[in-house]
DNA sequence: TCTCATGTAACTTTTATAGTTACATGATTG
DNA sequence: CAATCATGTAACTATAAAAGTTACATGAGA
């Protein structure tokens, strides 16, 4: 199931990949997140699924953006790691045939699912381009980058 | 740190807990909840911290409500168990410096709270006397106790 | 055909939560 | 006052989920 820090994740790989001219492998872009390439093919291939990223394998194989960032919004993102903490209620369920069970359950179900719904539509309204051009303006230019001291391709 | 099940957990023990007039002993509570009994002592006690439950030691002893249901709403309960699994974003913090992992983080922990507080807002607005009757209107009486048929005091 | 990189299964490690045991403390009752 | 009951809590174990690791099959280039 997807976690708060996958999201962040990776946003955090999308972002990188897009300031590279070149698909990145999964060994570089695992050691620049202090993590291992398994974790980010695993991450990844969820994206590609999704038509997110795409990868190739070989000499000059990687991953790559399948879209701009303008054409890619939290939401996408978000959705493409799988039901999240916020709808997975994960309520007990040791009594089902309680009356009072299921009435809590009923009532807590519908908040988080206004809350999630919420937080989708915020995350629509939020374009990876516009994360990136903050990103940017603060630096004035490209971003520092987790990559930069990494062994190059 | 709170989990969703624990909110449910809590839930469904206070409004058993109002249908009884006499204290109840974290023995039966767990037994009915099918737990353990240190499990709802620590549940418990964080309650009674927030002023929502009181509790007594020796012969008849055991957990009272300390406010009518009226007075007490979801989010109240949601409060008491501390800071749970919207505000936790537990967002990586594995480059600290870079400063795309800082406005990615930025901008999911704005995205939660806002949730957050939706949720928050909504909860607000739910006493447990509502969710109480809502029901006692399905049964046309006091509800299906899962205390029915453990041990008596 | 050799090398590089993804794709994946299977396993281990880590971490969080729940559950358990044990015992000290305080309250009630006879 | 003493026996009993129930909370309060520390310390430990068990369970489950996530992350990380190893190993190897598959496919693409050079």
């Amino acid at each position: 199931m997807r976690t708060n820090s996958q999201l962040s994740l990776a946003l955090h790989l999308l972002l990188h990949m897009a300031e590279m001219n070149e698909p990145v492998t999964s060994e570089r872009l695992a050691s620049a997140m202090n993590t291992n390439a398994v974790v980010i093919r695993r991450l990844m291939g969820g994206l590609r699924e999704r038509g997110i990223v795409q990868s190739r394998k070989g000499h000059h194989g990687g991953w790559t953006l399948s879209r701009p960032l303008a054409e890619l919004t939290l939401r996408d993102v978000y959705l493409a790691l799988g039901a999240g903490p916020l709808l997975s209620l994960t309520h007990r369920t040791q009594n089902p045939d309680c009356l009072i069970e299921q009435a809590v359950n009923e009532t807590l179900d519908g908040a988080f699912r206004d809350a999630e719904a919420l937080l989708l539509a915020r995350f629509g309204e939020v374009s990876l381009a516009a994360l990136q051009s903050r990103v940017h303006a603060a630096t004035r230019g490209p971003a520092h980058l987790c990559l930069e001291g990494k062994t190059a391709p």
